[in-house]
DNA sequence: CTGAATCCGGTCCGATACTG
DNA sequence: CAGTATCGGACCGGATTCAG
């Protein structure tokens, strides 16, 4: 029907385990989907993923960042185990952001999401036009 | 360094390639990284990889999204061409929804994601602990 | 250079009531 | 059964200003 089949159904039966499962407090696999939704997260993860970075080369690799937001997203990541935080006591003071392994292990996830993406780009936006023409 | 690390590289100078390029108009990676941390899509799209679903049927089986986000999200879902939805002209009216070819081929990539979630969710879990205390 | 603190508008989303 | 319509709170996130 669609490549990947077995797996995906693989999947599928791990799902409907995880979720019948009467989840004591909220459910850990949404709470780490919002995180990949979060707008920057995942943005800053695939930045750090191709080095360690300081603050502001952070803040110029992606432009559209607010100084706020770059330091809130990098002070959940770090909260997360996914970033380090390395201080470097010089004049003037700088400050060193590289994924941890835990981070790094995201990569692959993420990476097969992006792959996903790009790959299904194009149908969704026919399927949106068209969807917009009729309604 | 890590498990995964020369597919991890492969993803990391695709992302580099792919944000490279000057973007006209929005990110269409962000664009999917959104739906992605929707707070209703994928929990949606992994309960119909189990198989169509009426309406209340769905509700039923997500007992905490309410009636409004749940038509909203299939909505935008059926927009980007995930789901189909197929009306039934009995009395009373029912409504089934499913997957696309295009939305079976989401489950691997999420499956993926949530694999690396549930593996990783006590290790993020204690790093929390750990920041927390320490600030 | 690396933040913290504050204000504030927009959006998400839940609750409720109503319709065919 | 399968929605639509409206209200209102909560929260996200941008702009700006101040600090070590």
């Amino acid at each position: 029907m669609f490549e990947g089949q077995d797996t995906a159904a693989i999947y599928v039966a791990r799902w409907a385990d995880a979720v019948a499962t009467p989840a004591a407090g909220p459910c850990p696999v949404r709470d780490v989907l919002d995180k990949i939704g979060d707008k920057w997260s995942m943005l800053l993860v695939m930045t750090l993923a191709a080095g360690p970075r300081r603050f502001n080369q952070l803040h110029r690799e992606v432009p559209d960042i607010s100084q706020k937001m770059l330091t809130q997203t990098l002070r959940d990541l770090q909260r997360d185990g996914l970033v380090a935080r390395q201080v470097f006591d010089t004049k003037p003071p700088s400050v060193e952001y590289r994924l941890t392994d835990l981070g790094q292990s995201l990569i692959v996830p993420i990476g097969t999401l992006i792959e996903w993406a790009n790959k299904s780009i194009p149908r969704i936006e026919a399927s949106r036009t068209h969807f917009d023409q009729v309604s």
